[in-house]
DNA sequence: TTCGTTCTAGACCAATCGTTATAATTCTGC
DNA sequence: GCAGAATTATAACGATTGGTCTAGAACGAA
């Protein structure tokens, strides 16, 4: 046990990061297959239902990747703004380790799918609720009330997959960098 | 003078419909030209580049109506906050009339084009130039500094562009709404 | 009417798409 | 070694992809 399979592992792992890079749309079967490494047979045995079963997994995966980076910065940071900085770093260490190719690995998926596709919506619907949890858990921490913490952790979400479009665009981590402001800010009417 | 090509104007529009709900990649020509109504022999003859420069004029048409809309709001607002809520409402509005289907009209295209493709993302880093001018202008007109205005401008975009994406997956108004807390709030150190 | 331009139809291209079915292979427990 | 399950190869499916080519229709000006 425990092996889990390795070629299965491969497919998701390639999938993602082909979705993050070019899209669910563009990222044939066929390319996917061959830059996993994994055998061209095992493709429909480990994924039954096709490409939307690979899709949600990508999306899963990516889920479990970011919440556990997420996690580990809540835990070495107790200051919101310190946590979100750091956040922020990350995320513009890979936008420029990718030269501005790949940004985050779910959303280009969700917007090519959701809602149309259950699945994959459900999928992205549970990363987004677990980056959640774990960014309010910094603000109430500190102190903020629950419902408001939720509100800024979904603001510091949102801020961060439109800087990560703007990145790719601008060619520039800036965008990515100044959602640091949205931690800090004070709350509004 | 003047005609502008009824069928090129269809092809262009139904493009941006059909790539704002489902992709650029997902969108073949066929069903543009299908849903366009324009004669199938007419696309290869005003876009000879083929689907790029389709895909191109389509970013450039809704960077058009999103600036027109922004530079509307900005007459009839003075205050920044005002002028991001009633922003903030007609995108959600739009998101509500579309079923949650359709978010910003250039996020889906540029996530699979850019910045592989240098002539989609040359518009739609023209398109967030233009935008950013625009919100930024309000925030200046408020008495904010030129330099905070753009970066506060930037972040309004890019929660919204975030927002748009949120919504999809929560089927909920609710994410674009809050960026108007972005309007409102403090600067930062 | 005539000429030249603009526009459109239609056939066709090779390539790829996601998917299915069947058969062969490899592995595992006994 | 044998049986049965898990894995993989191979071929083919129909549909569609974006793109090209040629022929001709529709048009405007002289």
């Amino acid at each position: 046990m425990g092996k889990a399979s390795l070629h299965k592992d491969n497919l998701v792992r390639t999938a993602m990061r082909l979705f993050r890079r070019q899209g669910y749309a563009s990222s044939g079967l066929q390319q996917i297959l061959a830059e996993s490494g994994a055998p061209k047979g095992s493709l429909y045995h480990y994924f039954p239902d096709g490409k939307e079963a690979l899709g949600e997994a990508a999306v899963r995966l990516a889920a479990d990747m970011i919440g556990r980076m997420l996690r580990d910065l809540a835990d070495r940071h107790s200051d919101p703004t310190a946590f979100v900085r750091a956040y922020a770093r990350t995320m513009a260490g890979w936008m420029q380790a990718s030269d501005f190719e790949s940004g985050c690995p779910i959303a280009t998926t969700l917007l090519e799918t959701a809602p149309q596709s259950p699945a994959i919506t459900a999928a992205g619907l549970q990363a987004i609720d677990d980056w959640t949890d774990v960014i309010a858990g910094v603000f109430e921490r500190d102190g903020m009330p629950r419902r408001s913490a939720r509100t800024r952790a979904g603001l510091v979400i949102s801020a961060m997959e439109g800087a990560l479009i703007l990145a790719r665009v601008r060619q520039s981590t800036r965008p990515i960098l100044d959602v640091v402001q949205i931690a800090s800010a004070s709350g509004t009417a």
